[in-house]
RNA sequence: GGGGCGGUGGCGAAAUGGCAGACGCAGCGGACUUAAAAUCCGCCGGAGUAAUACUCCGUGUGGGUUCGACUCCCACCCGCCCUACCA
């Protein structure tokens, strides 16, 4: 019986119930194996469902556990669902249903995608982070960051987003949009709940070193965190009268080396001190106007949008307050500005002026004629102030400092401050190092409905207390009123009932807190419940995660280098610290895949675009084990790439030859006497090559080697080889085909070559070294770097023979031409260059 | 402005110091067929030549290192992505 194409919609349907009923991905359990855990990103599930564009995430992983388990790993595959969040709920909001159910029918439609393509997760272990069960524990670990110090509140301008109705962190704000909605972001003052994530910048920034990611996340997550060495130098503020309070005002500088340049300084409009220090003698006429100026500022820099103010090509803007610090060292008089190009969020929001060395200091004074000092110059001798000069070089006009390099004046000025300077103040000091971070703490208060409750009651007595563990989880009141009211407020402040309690500490009445925690809380220790999701005594299973953590393999999209790896990066650290694991890095290695654009537009593959492609039509059209060898074959692991419909043709033809040589054979008879030499070496060569591939998330590669294999095979029908060893290779390649298409390897492994167990759990093949190449060699032969031969001769052949034998071919006696030979490099079993 | 990634046939790509274009798509020619589909065989970077053959050119551009460079180094051009007055 042969059969033209291969009926996969019938293979199908006859192996998953089958596969199903045996529980063919149940997590290994057999202590005599090596364990490994390989972990997709938390999906957090949308309405539009899995495009092909997320296969290029789960059938890389799936094929890798597959490959794994056939090598002998007890493999940890798990799935589950970040489901808290703004889709479900706005989804649920539009559609008259609760986000519950909405998360229920978006994580369904996930979960039979995904069985739909085979991807082979344990789904035992599968939940979700809206499960009471979980995000209980999501409560208790806010908790312990509470108690430990890590959790705090404070009143901030923070962004909000006015479609979204919610504050958002600032990694969630792209070029001063919502990353979800895309809507320009306002600010607005709310009391907030803050992590502590700077705490732990200086460890989040070394740990780098020591684990596998790819460089380009590292290099982010650098950035990111932004640490900047420097120093912190203090201003005085001359009083404005006799009986006035002294202000001080910190600022942040990388270069102090830089001081004697200093002509302004420049707070930031927002800045708390800008009241207090803007001249206001209402007797004179000068000084009424710079308080009315100043305000008017501080107003206007307000209403500007972010992306208005952070464009940097504008022209620079400010006022004077009518204010002057004393400079630290020399006395002078420093008139001191306000400026929206100065953030009070980084550093100290407050400036040191140095426009002859920094080019932004530099457009301001121009901008309002402020003095330029030229203090440091490449070679000592004044350069003139036409343009500032920002790099390093020798102090000049800098006192006693002149003279030296900068980098050691700045050191030595820094060290002068440390000691107090020239001008007394009340501290004895004007300055120290300081190391600053860019990063700021993570913002984590939602005012949404759909998220876990922060596990707090407000007393009026005891301030925020926690509630007691014992009452977790906080749960979600179910309401039909969880739509957003505007009023910056979470929808649960509206339900009275829920929100009245009593204080855990004095018994008094008390007010739960009703903002819900960001998704990044819930995604920041789900890898640790996969141990055991079942666990009761408490988030997760301290010996299963023993065995299982850290996460071997972690994949995931690049889009996440610096929200989610970072903060899950800090809970572990937070939880070793706390004593509860005994590793600082969750994820061993990371590996990104590329993203999936579409071939008619070029573009990301997503559902506004209207450029998706799904699972299910492939599926439908081609079969499940032709569309993950295709989103293999497509190009590169970690490479975008295009996927274009015509393509996947080739992969059908590939398992239709597969199907027809499976069947049309010889696998029974006679053993003939002589074993077929070259057909054996390359059943091993394509192991070792398919093995390595494998290992290396080069999947690309593997199926256009299984492509080369079934090609060879297809040509040597025409060869006398034994059935024997037909079968041998047929075998070989079923398994070597397995992680890849799991359904036709299956169907000919059992039906074809009548094994009774499943392909899935045999053996990987092995393969002999010195069967993984040819006796023989062929060379080619170049003179002066151009191939004009080939010579055939015996691997590893001494290299005095080659030389001769590659001298006296006749295509290179031809082009020496009777010229002297200079050298002959002779490159083993690869190559001959005759230099002549 | 800063950072990252990339640039190889008509297309997706392979080769990471050693024969550039494996494997596949599309295309062209042929076989089979009444015909088509499917399948099978062949060709498939450019130029020169009647031509087997052969020669030359060719991995964004220009230099360099090397017996030898898609690969390493320097400079530049182009595209995409991220980030942005971070003091």
């Amino acid at each position: 019986m042969t059969t033209q194409h291969y009926p996969f919609a019938e293979i199908e349907n006859k192996w998953r119930p089958i596969w199903d009923e045996m529980n063919l991905y149940q997590t290994g359990n057999d202590p005599q194996k090596p364990d490994s855990y390989i972990l997709d990103f938390f999906p957090y599930p949308s309405g539009s469902g899995l495009s092909v564009g997320h296969g290029r995430n789960y059938v890389p992983t799936c094929v890798s556990s597959r490959f794994l388990r056939m090598n002998g790993h007890n493999v940890l595959h798990p799935m589950g669902w970040d489901a808290f969040g703004m889709p479900a709920e706005n989804y649920a909001i539009e559609h008259g249903i609760r986000p519950s159910e909405s998360s229920r029918l978006f994580s369904e439609t996930y979960k039979r995608q995904m069985q739909l393509m085979a991807c082979s997760y344990d789904w035992s272990r599968e939940f979700s982070s809206t499960d009471p069960d979980y995000y209980r524990w999501t409560q208790w670990f806010f908790l312990l960051l509470f108690k430990r110090g890590l959790a705090y509140q404070a009143i901030g301008s923070q962004w909000w987003c006015p479609h979204c109705q919610t504050i958002l962190a600032n990694e969630q704000v792209e070029n001063g949009r919502c990353w979800r909605c895309d809507s320009a972001v306002t600010k607005k003052d709310l009391q907030q709940w803050y992590f502590k994530i700077t705490d732990y910048a200086e460890r989040l920034l070394a740990d780098l070193d020591s684990i596998d990611w790819p460089e380009p996340i590292k290099i982010m997550q650098r950035n990111w965190i932004g640490r900047s060495e420097g120093a912190e130098i203090i201003f005085e503020i001359s009083p404005v009268s006799e009986t006035g309070p002294i202000y001080q005002i910190p600022v942040f500088t990388t270069r102090p080396d830089t001081l004697f340049g200093v002509t302004f300084l420049v707070l930031a409009p927002e800045h708390p001190l800008v009241a207090a220090i803007t001249t206001d003698l209402p007797q004179t006429a000068v000084s009424t106007r710079l308080r009315a100026g100043v305000t008017n500022y501080q107003e206007q820099s307000c209403r500007l949008s972010e992306i208005d103010r952070l464009a940097t090509d504008k022209e620079k803007t400010g006022v004077f307050t009518g204010a002057y610090a004393v400079h630290p060292l020399t006395g002078a008089p420093i008139p001191i500005w306000i400026a929206d190009y100065v953030l009070l969020s980084y550093g100290t929001g407050a400036v040191m002026g140095v426009p002859g060395h920094d080019s932004r200091d530099y457009a301001f004074a121009t901008q309002f004629g402020l003095p330029i000092v030229e203090v440091i110059s490449p070679n000592g001798k004044p350069q003139g102030i036409d343009s500032c000069f920002t790099e390093h070089g020798i102090l000049i006009n800098s006192g006693s400092f002149s003279g030296m390099d900068s980098r050691t004046g700045g050191v030595q000025i820094v060290a002068k401050l440390v000691a107090g300077g020239n001008v007394s103040t009340e501290h004895g000091r004007n300055g120290r190092f300081q190391t600053t971070y860019r990063m700021r703490d993570w913002l984590i208060s939602r005012q949404r409905y759909w998220g876990a409750p922060i596990p707090i009651i407000h007393c009026p007595d005891c301030g925020p207390v926690a509630v007691p563990e014992s009452d977790l989880p906080v749960c979600l009141p179910d309401t039909d009123d969880f739509a957003p009211t505007g009023d910056g407020r979470s929808p649960l402040a509206h339900i009275t009932d829920w929100v009245q309690t009593t204080c855990p500490q004095c018994g008094g009445p008390g007010q739960r807190e009703t903002d819900t925690m960001d998704g990044f809380a819930c995604s920041s220790w789900y890898f640790l419940r996969f141990a055991n999701p079942h666990y009761q005594e408490g988030p997760f299973d301290p010996e299963q995660v023993k065995r299982w953590l850290p996460v071997d393999t972690y994949v995931g999209g690049a889009e996440h280098a610096v929200m989610h790896l970072l903060y899950a990066r800090f809970w572990t650290k937070v939880m070793a610290d706390a004593g509860l694991i005994d590793f600082v890095e969750p994820f061993t290695q990371l590996r990104n895949q590329g993203m999936m654009l579409s071939v008619k537009d070029g573009r990301k593959m997503s559902k506004s675009r209207g450029n998706v492609v799904t699972p299910d039509e492939i599926i439908a059209s081609h079969g499940a084990d032709a569309l993950r060898a295709y989103l293999l074959f497509l190009g590169p692991f970690e490479a975008e790439a295009l996927w274009d419909d015509s393509g996947i043709r080739g992969i059908t033809r590939f398992l239709d030859r597969v199907w027809r040589l499976a069947h049309e054979v010889p696998m029974t008879g006679e053993l003939a006497g002589t074993r077929h030499e070259p057909f054996e070496r390359m059943r091993h060569k394509t192991i070792k090559r398919i093995t390595a591939e494998m290992s290396d998330f080069r999947f690309n590669t593997a199926v256009s080697g299984l492509m080369q294999y079934l090609n060879f095979l297809v040509a040597a029908q025409a060869e006398a080889v034994s059935a024997a060893q037909w079968r041998q290779a047929v075998e070989t390649f079923m398994l070597l085909l397995a992680p890849i298409c799991p359904f036709i390897s299956e169907e000919i492994w059992q039906t074809v070559l009548g094994h009774t167990g499943s392909i899935h759990q045999a053996t990987w093949p092995a393969y002999d070294e010195a069967m993984t190449h040819d006796a023989q060699v062929t060379l080619p032969v170049e003179v002066n770097g151009k191939v004009r031969d080939r010579i055939v001769i015996m691997m590893d052949a001494d290299e005095e023979m080659v030389r001769e034998t590659a001298v006296s071919a006749p295509g290179v006696q031809r082009f020496i031409n009777g010229r002297s030979i200079r050298k002959v490099i002779v490159v083993s079993n690869k190559l001959v260059n005759i230099v002549v």
